[in-house]
DNA sequence: TCAAATAATATGAAATTTCATATTTATGAC
DNA sequence: GTCATAAATATGAAATTTCATATTATTTGA
């Protein structure tokens, strides 16, 4: 049985292809191939990816609440509590109880936090046109608003772009 | 626009709202809550999410080696050796040397592991066809072909569906 | 045929993640 | 107002993940 023929194809039965054709899969395997390339560069920035994400959140709505940017993020609670406490060791975010509820904890970028934030938001940006170059016929931008019908479909209380 | 405007207010987009409107975000979201109600199933069996994708990857090609079935499967080699020990120790696959190559370990389903692959796997299909019908306006049929050839230009290593 | 170089897998140790639950504050019913 | 309930965040402890590298086997090529 030679490396690329599996234990059915050697016995003549044709395999199943479940999970190449699976859309969940698919789903997660175009997200993890299309991020490599641009997460490998965030960690060259010393940042993990959900830091990243982080920042990228933060950018978008500084001053978020935990519990927000958690699911904005796609971050579990208490792992993001702790990440959030790391970035404000490190000096990337800073953190404020809120005056008008004090359960809530309100996350800040810093000027560092935010020129870092800056710097990695116009790198996505041309890091996307450039993938969009090499998804031309692929049609990524037609692909956005497909994406982002799923997500209403599916989460109709997710946050909507503005 | 000027030079310190950026597209998005030059076009009169508010500048803030980077995250929901790119695509490595978009791809990750809808990749997380697609899965979130089928993980929960999966869940439901004791299994973790990597553990079924490692059953959902052997039903398809029983009797891969590691390094294959971690790139199929996403997962990072040192991880999935120590999740396939663990899978063995529960009794769902089992693990053979390659005589034709003793570096390699080949990984099998055992009955156990193989019943269990089977029902998993029914129940995605069947789960795929509820989703589908939730996303009937959002054309996940259509979907798919476009994840896969955004899958085949960015990764054109990555394993053809057979 | 031997010595690199490469490939596949495993492993130690530190770091992170998970899960359940504690803590603190707010809200609603009475 | 008081009590029960809910919401937001934090935390302990076990489990998992990561990263670098060790180990073993194969291939290359001089």
């Amino acid at each position: 049985m030679s490396d690329s023929e599996t234990l059915a194809e050697a016995e003549g039965r044709k395999p199943e292809e479940f999970v190449s054709n699976y859309l969940l899969y698919l789903l997660a395997a175009a997200s993890d191939v299309a991020s490599g390339q641009f997460h490998a560069r965030v960690r060259k920035e010393g940042l993990r990816v959900p830091e990243w994400r982080v920042l990228a959140c933060l950018h978008d709505r500084d001053g978020s609440m935990i519990t927000r940017l958690a699911r904005f993020a796609l971050i579990e609670q208490s792992r993001l509590t702790r990440i959030i406490m790391q970035m404000d060791e490190r000096g990337l975010v800073s953190r404020r109880d809120d005056p008008e509820d004090r359960r809530r904890v309100r996350v800040f970028l810093t000027p560092a936090g935010r020129a870092l934030a800056e710097r990695l938001v116009a790198d996505a940006r041309e890091h996307e046109i450039e993938l969009m170059k090499i998804l031309k016929n692929v049609d990524g931008e037609r692909l956005k608003p497909t994406l982002r019908s799923l997500l209403n479909a599916l989460d109709p209380t997710a946050e909507e772009g503005s």
